[in-house]
DNA sequence: ACGCTAATAT
DNA sequence: AATATTAGCG
């Protein structure tokens, strides 16, 4: 349709993950190619487009209560033309209370698993193979600024249950639902080692089930996302780049180093 | 302290 | 529905 021309190519996207260096390798080295990306490098992939929730809306969605008055009709204001907006990026640190935009510490907005964003979980998980794929290594090598150790955590669940649930079924299409996760290719060794109760009959080995690659984005037609005010004040809880990766053919991208965007 | 699963909460 | 949080265990 209409946003899609706005996205990178699927491509564009997939070049990023291979061609990792042994990050412990680039680690001794101290190569240090990448900041980190915040979590926007990922959302601002859509701009053209909407307006909505999700193009000028960084990966973090905002509680948000506006109950302003009963106008709500307004909602044409913006359409197209959109365009600049790149550097106001904030990721919204749920305001409320007092205090509103402290550091670290207060509650973060929930995370929200853009495509893009997943893509590069999905590339460290197969990058570091079914042993090490754990919470804290995959949060680490993801470098994204902002991410805790519980978001991948609780990602990473549902992304080894959606494995699990998808063998056995090697030639079923993915249920409407997953869509994130069935937009994205399987990486070769997740699973082998699941659970694998499953299985009747053939529990014997797994061959990757190719999925279909469904166009899949998230919109969520409904209007519900909200554009985020600024607080006046102070900045958001963390430092924001966006940067649309660009990397034609880098060679590596682990953290290392000065990144640290969480630490516990 | 971390990780895992399942259940539950928001 | 997507995420977060918690419980209970290794």
């Amino acid at each position: 349709m209409e946003w899609e021309k706005g996205l990178p190519s699927d491509e564009d996207l997939a070049s990023l993950s291979y061609s990792l260096v042994p990050w412990n390798l680039a680690m001794a080295f101290s190569i240090t190619p990448e900041k980190s990306r915040t979590i926007q490098d990922a959302n601002r992939a859509s701009e053209t487009t909407f307006s909505t929730s999700s193009s000028t809306n960084l990966g973090v969605a905002a509680e948000e209560e506006d109950r302003v008055g009963s106008s709500s009709p307004g909602s044409d204001s913006k359409k197209q033309k959109i365009s600049e907006d790149a550097a106001g990026v904030d990721i919204s640190t749920a305001e409320e209370g007092d205090s509103g935009t402290e550091d670290l510490k207060l509650k973060r907005a929930r995370l929200v698993w853009t495509p893009q964003l997943h893509k590069r979980f999905v590339d460290v998980v197969a990058h570091l193979g079914i042993k090490n794929a754990v919470p804290k290594t995959i949060m680490q090598l993801m470098n994204v600024e902002g991410l805790t150790r519980e978001n991948v955590a609780s990602h990473l669940q549902k992304y080894r249950l959606y494995l699990k649930r998808m063998q056995g079924l090697t030639s079923e299409g993915p249920s409407s639902s997953d869509k994130l996760f069935s937009s994205t290719p399987v990486p070769p060794q997740s699973f082998q080692d699941l659970g694998s109760g499953q299985g009747s009959g053939s529990a014997g080995h797994v061959g990757v089930p190719s999925m279909m690659q469904m166009p899949v984005y998230a919109h969520h037609m409904g209007m519900q996302g909200h554009q985020n005010h600024h607080r006046g004040s102070g900045g958001p809880a963390n430092p924001y780049m966006m940067q649309q990766n660009k990397f034609g053919s880098m060679a590596s991208y682990p953290p290392v180093g000065g990144g640290s965007a969480n630490e516990n």
